[in-house]
DNA sequence: TGTTTACCCTATAGTTTTAGTAGATTAATT
DNA sequence: AATTAATCTACTAAAACTATAGGGTAAACA
């Protein structure tokens, strides 16, 4: 399942994205357009300012933005800041890896061969996607 | 991520599916060859059994043994039965379909749409293995 | 200097996950 | 009939994670 946290991070995202001028939105229009509780896209917004996704201007007028072109975005890098490892197991993960307690052998294991198949074609459909993508039709 | 329930359930299963004969394999069998807690797996074979996939024999050369061909279990029912849904959100969920609580309009949700692919891709995964598929090499 | 806004820290209720414990039930064997 | 080897059932619980709420601080602007 999709934590909260990712959709409501993604939902911001492409409102910020579809904005036609590149300026400062409020917390608050975010958070009454997307229908998010305003405290929690307040943390989610502080995040991807961290991980460099936003910009942010305090005082009268101020704000979270895009740093980037929408296009240049792809949900690969989305996914990972707000949800962690693409991967459903951390033995198949390309940023994350970690071998299993069980499991002495990742090359005879069913769940790696079957999980390695998802984590592939999951990231191809995040790879072929950008905000820009997200926000047509 | 994949919960332990499901990596141990699918583990138990490709173990009893690579079996020769298919006669009765003890729970403490299967616990020791996949490093799997039994009690934990005790509870994991039981909905496998309540779900139709396998069997069970009770007494002394008891133990549970698939009920089908492996060449005959999708993955996609494993999954489902073990982990849940196989959609990240419920409002793209086949089988469990649930609107969201936010999002007026789901055609206009870019979560939405970014996760009816991320579905698609997926279960095409899942239906493209069955259990047979996951033992050889 | 007052207002408006983002920023930061803490707490917490609720749920899910991952088991462990204790005992009942069933069936084959002796 | 007794023994033994299994599954079955129910209850419990620690730990981790999720989704928020509250309250105060700091900066920008007028």
């Amino acid at each position: 399942m999709l934590s909260k946290k990712t959709k409501y991070g993604i939902k911001a995202l492409t409102y910020l994205a579809s904005q036609s001028k590149r300026e400062p939105v409020q917390i608050s229009e975010i958070a009454r357009h997307e229908n998010i509780p305003q405290k929690f896209l307040e943390s989610i917004l502080l995040t991807l300012r961290n991980t460099g996704f936003l910009g942010s201007k305090k005082g009268k007028g101020g704000g979270y933005y895009l740093l980037k072109d929408p296009g240049e975005i792809p949900m690969t890098t989305v996914i990972r800041v707000l949800e962690g490892p693409i991967a459903m197991v951390p033995c198949v993960s390309l940023n994350f890896y970690e071998k299993c307690d069980d499991c002495p052998d990742e090359n005879k294991c069913t769940v790696h061969k079957l999980m390695l198949q998802v984590r592939d074609s999951v990231l191809e459909v995040y790879r072929n996607n950008t905000l820009a993508d997200l926000i047509l039709a």
